[in-house]
DNA sequence: TAAGATTGATTACAGATGTAGTCAATAGAA
DNA sequence: TTCTATTGACTACATCTGTAATCAATCTTA
């Protein structure tokens, strides 16, 4: 199940997660737009991730590639399940409607959820 | 906007939502059910959330009252908001996707999250 | 009134996290 | 071949978290 991946950690995941397996300047080159990290700050942060299990390497000469070993979906059902756990005992509804009221659902989002609900109902 | 409140103190706040105000030892009473924590951690728990501006007090002899200044509501949507922001860009579809997949709908929840979306189109 | 229980205040301490710096080896450039 | 840039390994360090212990004041109970 690996440990609990952090807010920084989970950046990082998210750019491994868009494509892999990739090497540490890769990831830097690719954060660079959104963060603000030394390269040195990112290679700590990939070095915890393979320590956690999170991320397995994979020699390239004398360096490492790096791809996820959890799987973005298996992640991310994690994540909300806790959430909703933590705030509404498991039910998931409030939590919808939490992130309806802010704003969070386009139009688009609405009709895939309404074709989401349809097939859960069978 | 209080900074942020941790996973244990979440628990503490979880406690005062439903009822408050309380005193320390009302708290660590209706934890003692779900967890295992001495008087202590509790009160130190509640001095954090202090500091953070996330609860208040007032004095009632030499103990204190505590009262949550961050709305059940306010967070869940931030948390809510937070999350599918950090994986899917903000968008809600996949999150509750992910519930879903988890069993984490009931067959009341499909209902209610229909309602819900019935009222959003409009 | 003396002793014990309770309360907030202060202190403790290990592990996680954010954010790097230093070092030694090596690959590439001149 | 010598210098430099890059890479992983190791170290650093303040803050946050989880989980308390100690202390001094005060309330309660015998």
């Amino acid at each position: 199940m690996a440990q609990r991946i952090s807010q920084s950690e989970l950046d990082i995941m998210n750019v491994l997660w868009e494509k892999s397996p990739m090497a540490a300047s890769e990831v830097v080159e690719r954060l660079d737009n959104n963060k603000d990290w030394s390269s040195r700050t990112v290679k700590t942060l990939l070095s915890r991730l393979v320590e956690k299990g999170a991320l397995s390497t994979e020699a390239d000469g004398r360096r490492y590639l790096y791809t996820p070993l959890i799987a973005k979906d298996t992640y991310a059902s994690h994540a909300a399940k806790s959430l909703s756990e933590r705030l509404f005992g498991g039910r998931a509804a409030p939590l919808v409607a939490h992130l309806a009221k802010g704003e969070g659902l386009s139009e688009t989002d609405i009709e895939e959820l309404e074709a989401l609900l349809a097939r859960l109902k069978k």
